[in-house]
DNA sequence: CAGAAAATCATGTAAAAGGGGGAAGGAAGA
DNA sequence: TCTTCCTTCCCCCTTTTACATGATTTTCTG
């Protein structure tokens, strides 16, 4: 029985890329594809694929949280993350979020294929790129943010000061600055402008 | 006559994309594609196409200088920016580099195959959102950011002190303070921190 | 429940940035 | 040529951040 595969990406190059590279694979049966969660939601109301791939980022709202909704309301769909990033922080949260796998968008078709067939069956699989940045490498141990640090680590990207912060969360300046202390100290940063440069590459604003 | 046309993006998925929405056109005729600006020179050497689709983030440069590069080389080529983002300093910055045309990547059928047609003829094509943000909205009259003010802003982000900056430059750091506030001003920041990420957000650094 | 982790608060000094102003040489273009 | 813009430099004063050190309370988790 063949694979209903849909697809979730407001590119419609990327799209009809993914719809060229499946054609002629006898195994999928193209289920469709939606440029939105909202469409995908509503997709889903309808039928159900067998297998989700699904792009990080969408105009209405992340992968990230639309994974997560998605697996709530139909457990049984299995996800690909599907990102031009090879981003450690976005392959953890997809997957924390059940998605059962992650491919890059420079994939080629063998991979892809190996990544719906592989999920399709309950396992999981990650590209070789995204798994190798998940072991070892530069990007392990990759500091873990608290909530309440992410919130203050926004707040400084807005420029607020500790005061205005302190104001803002309804707690002290004093603590403010100990967030900001130790997320100098947990992101390597030397100072605001190395903290903010640093958040943003990793996507924690 | 056909129009030879050749792209230069890393997302494969994309590539697939646009292969086969072209495919179908009969004024077209695909020369194959790069994924980095290193193979795209390598490329040209052989043969100059009509038309070059160009990424604007590739792996080992940005379009923006692969662009410049190109024109320099070969003025005849028509260059087509291609992006997710419909960023208004890319547009401008395509533009001053030689290109002729800018598309989102997703920009429909029609659009794309208008895009290539128009610039063909040595005509200029800009999708309509990324012409509607050159016009009027919010992104019009983006400030003129000086060569020696980035140089001072990508220290900042990187996390320098004024001090730092005024021995890496041998300029006084009172000159550095100056630019530092110039850029504060320029960009509408606070402060660093939010010079920082405006600065991010309109891939200044 | 007990330990760990997170969040809260404080005090003090040193360093850096923010804000105001002013000034002068040089390059580029109208 | 004259004007405009860029780049360079300086002073003064205030605000904010950086760093060190220590401590209490709340919350999560095995």
């Amino acid at each position: 029985m063949a694979i209903k595969v849909f697809i979730v990406d407001d590119h419609y190059m990327v799209v009809e890329g993914i719809r060229s590279l499946l054609q002629s694979e006898k195994g999928i049966e193209w289920a469709g594809h939606a440029m939105n969660a909202g469409s995908c939601m509503a997709f889903l109301k309808q039928q159900q694929p067998d297998v989700i791939l699904m792009d990080i980022n969408l105009p209405d709202k992340s992968g990230i949280d639309l994974c997560k909704e998605v697996k709530e309301k139909y457990p049984s769909v299995y996800i690909v993350g599907l990102s031009t990033f090879n981003q450690q922080s976005f392959i953890q949260k997809m997957q924390e979020n059940g998605a059962s796998g992650y491919v890059l968008k420079n994939a080629s078709q063998n991979e892809l294929m190996e990544a719906i067939t592989t999920v399709a069956k309950g396992k999981t699989y990650l590209s070789d790129e995204a798994a190798s940045s998940l072991k070892g490498d530069k990007n392990a141990g990759f500091p873990v943010i608290t909530r309440r640090e992410k919130e203050v680590l926004k707040l400084i990207a807005e420029g607020s000061t500790n005061n205005e912060i302190a104001n803002r969360l309804f707690i002290s300046a004093a603590t403010v600055d100990t967030h900001r202390k130790n997320l100098l100290a947990k992101l390597g940063a030397k100072n605001t402008a190395s903290l903010v440069r640093i958040a943003m590459e990793h996507r924690l604003i």
